[in-house]
DNA sequence: TACAAACGTTAACAAAAGATAATAAAAACA
DNA sequence: TGTTTTTATTATCTTTTGTTAACGTTTGTA
């Protein structure tokens, strides 16, 4: 595995929290390479053996699915942590599908090995503490937004936020999902905002 | 302090992890009394020290503010915690108030002291996980209902779900701030509904 | 390269939501 | 008890969104 790559990791889980390289060496072996090509599916509605990652290249995205409909609620780029949280959190089966978008490469490792780390290290269990603290800031951020704005609203705060990325990368209809609106009506709020 | 009141937090705690009795009392001498009139709040946007609670009796809401618009996001009930949690994790100042709606007889402790155990015990780090990946949890649940449902989708969940408490002891044009809608909408969804 | 699939925009119409105001009922409270 | 205040409904009008379909463009791939 090249030293880049596991770099990225370790870097990642050093923003939330300084680890000795004893520390980092429980979880090294456990980790792994995966590519998927665009289009793979990375974690399937169903499943139920997780695994956590971090994205080296590429981007994807997670969708539910309701009435055969895909609902893409989130985007996935470089340097992320990816997982099926929830399922890994309760042990139940995913109900969300992880797909790429492009061909990607990530690095992966079992949320099992994760979790015999919070036995065997209170460091490792203080990151799982501040990751979930970390996701659920992200979710009281959105769901505020969701509640508070309205839908052209949450589209230019996309353009203006942290968040090009999305806009710039990610297929418009996908977009609409995660504002919460259908792909024509976010064709027309793009055409009503150029306006002004 | 009352044995039962005492006995309704352990619970609570007990619900994500048992802990021994040197482990409790490590939490006990930081713990008070707070009674709130209805009205009263309890923590008000901008405020800065931050305490955490659980709920004895009455019930409490929580609400941002914007544009002078009260926009009310959550509710609480008996033997719910209740915090302004992302203020607390990143000691920054509460960006919402959380008012009684009836009066209230609350336990209360300090995130300060409760941090102060993540330190002292990995059992009471492990909570703070578990607490984090629990608010996680909700708050996607709820989500995911905000991209996936239309309000009146929303609406009937709400009378079905667990969540009953809510429609029968809330006013409705907090609902409606809850579901994402105005309280004029919200009264025209039920007509509607009512009608089928 | 050629064909098919995916993507974005626009139009037309129906359904729903927002804003505002009027009214009535219920609850708080002095 | 009587009087505010809070709460819920209804009506009207405007704006926005959803739905469906058509069209052109881009992109992927055989």
């Amino acid at each position: 595995m090249e030293e880049k790559d596991l770099n990225v990791l370790r870097t990642a889980i050093q923003r939330f929290l300084p680890i000795t390289d004893e520390e980092w060496e429980l979880l090294t072996p456990d980790i792994r390479y995966r590519s998927l090509e665009r289009g793979e599916k990375w974690i399937d509605e169903g499943q139920r053996e997780q695994d956590f990652g971090i994205v080296l290249e590429g981007n994807m995205r997670h969708y539910y699915t309701r009435d055969g409909e895909e609902k893409t609620t989130y985007f996935y780029f470089e340097h992320h942590f990816i997982s099926s949280y929830f399922s890994a959190i309760t042990a139940k089966p995913s109900r969300l599908t992880i797909e790429a978008l492009t061909d990607c490469r990530l690095l992966a490792f079992s949320y099992k090995h994760l979790q015999s780390l919070y036995d065997q290290s209170p460091k490792w269990e203080r990151f799982g503490r501040l990751v979930a603290e970390y996701i659920a800031m992200g979710l009281e951020e959105r769901m505020a937004g969701l509640l508070m704005l309205s839908p052209e609203e949450r589209y230019l705060e996309l353009l203006e936020g942290n968040k090009q990325k999305i806009v710039e990368r990610i297929p418009q209809h996908y977009i609409a999902n995660y504002l919460g609106v259908t792909p024509v009506s976010l064709s027309r709020i793009r055409s009503r905002v150029q306006k002004k």
